[in-house]
DNA sequence: GTATATGCAAAGGTTTTGCACAGCC
DNA sequence: GGCTGTGCAAAACCTTTGCATATAC
């Protein structure tokens, strides 16, 4: 039984620059060295990102790049649907936003990650839906807790 | 059907400043004026507050006091079991440790909060013990989402 | 050419830390 | 009296903002 990544890549759903970048010309945005720089790096990355970690890396692979240009980007990219924002223990990450059927599930003791599958993820969905009408978004918070590792030792 | 606040003290669960005394006592920690304004605002509020809320709080009825004696007391408190964080939105929130079996229902529009009950709760977390084994802490994070309301309104 | 993006610098906000003094036990 | 706790000030972070300059289209 293996934990660590769920590696969902789902085949077809994959998200290229090229998607990037019509998606921003048909807003009349631009795209700029800097930008696929910062895209590139969320492409690259399975799972979520930290903005300062984006910003780092970034501007290692092309220095000069202002932690300002990778925020305003990231909002950008947020509201043009490329990217989602999820909330983790340290703070606000990025994802691409065709991952986001990836609920966090976070173990507080190792740190090790792994994601619900949508049909676990609906069954939670509608569970939580049968109080009061509320439509939850379980994409948006992590979930905490203890992987089975953790919890047997912690026993 | 009421929405808004569960308000679910239970009966008996009730902590009081004298219970906190004696748990700090036992710990070699000591009860000072401002550490007694802090506990008291937590104990006062129902729900979670967050910091800076208790330090602007305390240091009106108490002037003077300094947000790094909260931050301070809040850890000291935190470790002492008396006290924990939920992550929301805008960070991290405090809230009685007792209360702990509340989970948070953020409405992401209109920001009205809601609780499930300990028995929804629990059915949850079931469902998600049984992917891998991971040992769910629903409290530590809220779950953001659309109230009934704002969801027919969006729809 | 022109509107959009970027870098820089500064400011804003929250939280942490070091240190001398105050005060609880 | 001694150890714990506090205020103060500074620093450490992260993030946002204004503005002049650069650049994608």
């Amino acid at each position: 039984m293996q934990v660590q990544r769920p590696g969902r890549t789902l085949p077809g759903v994959e998200l290229t620059t090229d998607q990037v970048l019509d998606t921003l010309r048909a807003r009349g945005l631009r795209m700029t060295p800097q930008r696929q720089a910062i895209v590139g790096e969320i492409l690259r990355t399975e799972g979520h990102i930290a903005p300062q970690v984006i910003a780092r890396r970034v501007s290692q692979r092309m220095p000069g790049v202002n932690p300002s240009t990778v925020y305003r980007t990231l909002d950008l990219l947020e509201e043009a649907g490329i990217v989602s924002h999820a909330h983790l223990e340290g703070g606000a990450e990025y994802h691409k936003a065709d991952e986001e059927d990836h609920i966090h599930l976070v173990c507080a003791n190792c740190g090790r990650q792994d994601g619900l599958f949508q049909e676990e993820a609906d069954r939670l969905k509608r569970l939580i839906q049968r109080h009061n009408g509320f439509h939850p978004d379980l994409y948006h918070f992590a979930i905490s807790g203890l992987c089975a590792d953790c919890a047997r030792k912690a026993s």
